[in-house]
DNA sequence: AAGGTGACCGGCC
DNA sequence: TGGCCGGCCACCT
């Protein structure tokens, strides 16, 4: 019944996969939808994320690491402290040894039969 | 219905 | 890595 059809939801359904500690990319994220180019759907998506605490948008960052979308927390620094509590370093708003928190999610465009 | 927008990505220098 | 340019595609007015 979840509204799959919505390319919003499918990124949802994605971002709320992220284990505890862990990032991923917009890119990312695009291509376990299956739009690898659409990553910027991606990020419009997570910007109607707003008010959803089941999706931790402060796991998601561009494809440097780099805070993009810190800019459009309620706190300025909210989603660096947020990852910064899980355990991840950042440094000028960029996560520090991106490649060790990086988390890849599964093509679960279909997993959510489950 | 058409145009503009955007929390991006990849390629090139 | 950093800066610039083009492409991409769904959402909003």
């Amino acid at each position: 019944m979840a509204d799959e059809h919505n390319f919003f939801e499918r990124v949802y359904i994605v971002v709320r996969q992220i284990p505890y500690g862990s990032v991923t990319t917009y890119g990312a994220i695009a291509k376990a939808l299956g739009a690898a180019r659409s990553a910027r759907m991606v990020g419009w998506a997570m910007n109607a994320s707003h008010g959803l605490d089941d999706v931790p948008a402060h796991r998601v960052v561009n494809r440097k690491g780099l805070l993009s979308g810190k800019h459009h927390f309620d706190g300025t620094h909210l989603m660096q402290q947020l990852l910064e509590s899980e355990g991840i370093e950042i440094v000028d708003n960029q996560i520090v040894n991106l490649e060790a928190h990086l988390w890849i999610p599964k093509l679960d465009f279909e997993e959510e039969g489950e």
